[in-house]
DNA sequence: TTTACTTCCTACAGCGACTGGAGAAGCAAG
DNA sequence: CTTGCTTCTCCAGTCGCTGTAGGAAGTAAA
């Protein structure tokens, strides 16, 4: 398991090239050791990092938090308060998105109901036209859907 | 409703001054008529503008969408087959994306059940470093969650 | 008229978390 | 030796803005 290319830890971790020295370069990894012509080497627990960043992500864990994590987790016989206390304001946001794009998923379905007449008519068309015309109150709610950070 | 400056503009369609020149820039609106000086002038007109792209964007629509949207509002006479399609589009990844984070939230939940022992035997720490703990399958679960191009 | 304040102008940097590309150098196999 | 892959560093672009700098112009009071 030892002295893994950067390719290499990037097909075990998941975790693209570019993305790895991206990491590093953040502060989230420490600095790879090289070699003499200064390719970064990588072993199993450089690897498991990696992984465990890449599951901190999927599950949607801002960089900055997942920082923090990773210093949790190097540190045992620390309280994990603070890593449940950072789980729960994440959920806390996930369900807040939920939550709002629930209600955008309502709005949407009410105005899709168009009969197929022309642009003049279309409920899609009117109702972005015309504040009015809609149910409830959604200023920013796409922000609040916002997973901080992803973008597509 | 004549010859608005564009902070009077920005006022009654809730669109931010930059924002109303980084669209005009972006192709969504027409290039405004100046005064002498070179300061741009609104009607009632490009206010509706700009209050439906505000309202596309609070529904989550991205630019490029609201600019064909706006295309087909000025094309009375035409099907609206393409707006509703569009909608129902955008609709889907609505659906998409709740069900993304539903997800996310299972793992979260399931995750968040810390005892307050140390971090050694915390169940976020662990869950985060072994993906075998968890459930289902949430590869790039955050992604699909995402909005795009919306950013906290 | 002078001063003070507000609004407007253009142009550009920054956000978050990457992604992809240029151009150069290293490395292994034929 | 050449071919082709990988790696290196650095930088631009993604999306939809937001905020700032540095200046000019408008408006109102003293």
């Amino acid at each position: 398991m030892r002295d893994l290319t950067i390719g290499e830890a990037a097909r075990q971790s998941g975790v693209k090239v570019n993305t790895i020295r991206f990491y590093e370069d953040r502060g989230l990894l420490p600095e790879a050791p090289r070699t003499e012509s200064g390719r970064r080497l990588y072993d199993g627990a450089a690897v498991g990092r990696l992984a465990f960043i890449r599951h901190a992500r999927d599950l949607g864990f801002p960089l900055e938090d997942i920082a923090d994590l990773l210093a949790l987790q190097g540190q045992p016989g620390t309280s994990c308060a603070p890593a449940d206390s950072l789980a729960r304001r994440h959920l806390a946001s996930v369900e807040g998105r939920i939550a709002a794009l629930t209600a955008l998923k309502g709005e949407l379905t009410r105005m899709i109901a168009c009969d197929g007449s022309d642009t003049a008519h279309c409920r899609v068309i009117e109702s972005l036209a015309d504040h009015a015309l809609c149910a409830g109150d959604h200023a920013r709610l796409a922000e609040v859907a916002a997973v901080p950070g992803v973008s597509d």
